[in-house]
DNA sequence: AATTGCCAATGGCCTGACCTTTAAACGATA
DNA sequence: TATCGTTTAAAGGTCAGGCCATTGGCAATT
């Protein structure tokens, strides 16, 4: 007989899951109120302290409401599929959402950075990361590479032969290419590193770097400077692709900033 | 004039919110533990009844775990809980929603980054962000900094007193004050950066580095080196500040590496 | 009929106490 | 020296009882 590990339950979970058995036994139905507090508290022979942490931890999972004054209202068990409690919990605990309690948490993940200092960073960490990946690269590596410039290249063409009024322009090559020398690096870090970078220019912000990159020859200098960064890594000429790169990302740089004023 | 609608959000849930938002800050990182409930009652001003409330809704949602007799250990964010996986989801990899980008870059975030990989990389940035932090530094970063500097040094304090078989040393102060002179830079992609290189040091392979911690003097060592970044942030030298981060990150990987191979 | 005032019921929160569990620290012993 | 109980401080678990704030129905008032 395989031994019965014997977990003595927190009371609020006891008091908790029996609770919940009631109301899905239908005893106490959608709608209706549970026993005060000071009721359940000596119908079970338990504190009351202990019977709000139960109440609590069912608010929390949206199975009841609880309302100042009035009692412990039983909720409908909505959609039990997948994910249940996400809506529950979205519509119970407003403030899980709501921007204005959210102020000040620096959700450092949602936040949108401004274009320059996200440059900025690129400006400080990529062409380190392209000086290692020549180091580094293996002929695999830079396979991948020379396949994401030809993408991009592919994406300025289409761009170029549509004009102006085209789609917005892709820059799935650019970031691929980018992305690709962080690998090359060796060191995941990097790579996890610009990938985060690459990943948080997306906010509107950026439209203006966007639209500057179709109405000036951005993408013709883009593609001369990515061919200098893989004519580089190519050569495993550690020196030469860190320059590459800052040159290129200080020609980013300048052209945005040139604009912006 | 329209009326404010009067708020008065119950007091669990505002103690809940405002430790969730600790945590996502990294005041509190994943594996550490909370300030024992009465610490916490007491500097929120609140009863401890209140607090363990907050603390219950915290473990119903899977952020914390209360462990009896030991304290409340905060978890990694794992989607695996009752939290909305979509937006968790999304806020860990905003470009995960452009089709365009999802394509074979597929570098997983759960992966582990070798200690040197990730010290090579922080080598390279916070320098950087220390120097930026020194022009930028305003009085009220200075001043969260050298809280987190204090911080750090109780920490050191603790372990030293307790001797080798001390419980593990939380590096939650030093952490903290890593990551406050990265948001002092006034560029929110460095404190980004430096949050997730920060962030992926809690792998296996770093308890050893965690160990040398305690087994060496490096504590001592990284104290006065805490103690010269914070000089020079004090005297907006920018050129002392990256020195000084400099010379503690490369006091860092060689202890490492002396003791590694 | 509508408004106002009252009040019992109910949840919200606090204080302070005591118990149980955990794990570090300590000794005793082999 | 290493191992194994014992001790003990710290942390969570629970309880009892009290006071406050809100709600909602009912009665008194206009």
């Amino acid at each position: 007989m395989p031994i019965q590990a014997i977990r003595t339950q927190r009371l609020y979970r006891q008091i908790a899951d029996q609770l919940r058995q009631l109301i899905e036994r239908g005893e106490f139905p959608p709608g209706t109120l549970l026993p005060p507090e000071r009721e359940l508290a000596q119908a079970l022979g338990v504190s009351r302290a202990s019977v709000r942490e139960a109440l609590i931890a069912l608010e929390v999972v949206g199975q009841v409401e609880v309302r100042v004054g009035h009692g412990v209202v039983v909720l409908e068990p909505k959609s039990s599929s997948v994910l249940p409690v996400m809506s529950q919990a979205a519509r119970q605990q407003p403030w899980a959402l709501d921007p204005e309690f959210s102020d000040e948490t620096a959700l450092d993940f949602e936040e949108e950075i401004p274009p320059y200092a996200l440059l900025q960073a690129r400006r400080h960490v990529e062409p380190e990361a392209a000086a290692l990946a020549a180091e580094h690269v293996t002929p695999e590596a830079l396979e991948s590479i020379r396949e994401a410039f030809t993408r991009n290249v592919e994406d300025n063409h289409r761009v170029q032969k549509r004009g102006g009024g085209g789609r917005p322009h892709s820059h799935a090559g650019d970031r691929l290419f980018h992305m690709r020398i962080a690998e090359a690096s060796g060191n995941p870090a990097y790579a996890l590193l610009i990938k985060h970078l690459l990943g948080h220019q997306y906010g509107v912000m950026f439209r203006r770097l966007q639209d500057l990159y179709m109405t000036t020859d951005m993408s013709d200098r883009s593609q001369e400077d990515h061919q200098r960064i893989l004519d580089a890594l190519i050569a495993k000429d550690a020196n030469a692709a860190r320059a590459a790169m800052a040159d290129h990302l200080d020609y980013v740089l300048e052209t945005f900033f040139a604009e912006a004023e």
